[in-house]
DNA sequence: CCAAATCCCGATAAAATTACTCGGCTTTTC
DNA sequence: GAAAAGCCGAGTAATTTTATCGGGATTTGG
């Protein structure tokens, strides 16, 4: 029930896009330094981001990343289904998925993760870029 | 984000002992059957939840698991805990876990995890494996 | 007492997924 | 035109998950 290194390091790039914003194009090179991330595992990563349309490039010299909208704009669960595919806890529920499979106990346990899918959804659309940057890291 | 299928089928299986809860102790072989699963692969399921105190076992011929406690008491969280270790969505913010990694905006994404955790652990642990047996089977 | 049914359990093999790297190309700035 | 950056497919390494095996130990019923 754990998030990929790919999703995790994904919101976390996400996130320094964010925090400059106003700065204009960051390079990779920068948040990988930033995050001690590989720069080839960042590019992983910012590829699809960018093909779903959550961050724009500039490439050649000077150039880099930036959020195509706004942090206010850009929910932690878009940035989740382009690298992680639909939030699901099984297959079987995958979001807008109305199949069943045939087993006998199935339908029981079919409401359970439907459950879980909605709440997970839920929590992940309701916190947004700017929300992250702004929350006070208090909780040690 | 998925719940392995050693998690799933064993919210699986544990729905079978709560329906046959009055009947006595069933056999691996029999929920195998039902479930089409391998007699082996339940075996390393029921072995943890056994450990755990979550269902009791009789040796020997008409031997079998039954639940340790009546279905009402039993809850999807305790089962996938056993299976799956603390629901959490990222190492850093398991159950119970104070720790925090050394990355620069580490502070800044701990929040979401955290949110998405709590909101996990609720939804698992407000539903009983006597709410799974009783919930009509309808959304198709 | 024996045979069959059944749980007990460590070890390990097989498969799948995830994480990460490589090499070479294209575009832009200075 | 050289350096800085992004673009991108393919491939390898590591880890996790799934599944199987083999042999014990315990109980029931005849």
């Amino acid at each position: 029930m754990k998030v990929t290194a790919k999703g995790e390091n994904g919101v976390r790039a996400m996130t320094i896009l964010a925090l400059e914003f106003r700065a204009g194009p960051i390079s990779l090179r920068e948040i990988a330094a930033r995050e001690g991330l590989s720069y080839q595992f960042l590019e992983q990563i910012f590829l699809p981001l960018r093909r779903a349309g959550l961050i724009t490039s500039v490439r050649g010299a000077k150039g880099g990343y930036a959020l195509a909208r706004p942090p206010e704009e850009i929910k932690v669960g878009d940035v989740l289904r382009v690298l992680e595919g639909p939030i699901a806890p099984v297959e079987c529920v995958g979001e807008g998925n109305g199949e069943v499979c045939g087993r006998i106990a199935a339908c029981l346990t079919r409401g359970i993760w439907e459950r879980l899918r909605d709440r997970m959804s839920e929590v992940l659309d309701e916190i947004t870029l700017a929300d992250v940057i702004n929350t006070p890291a208090d909780s040690t």
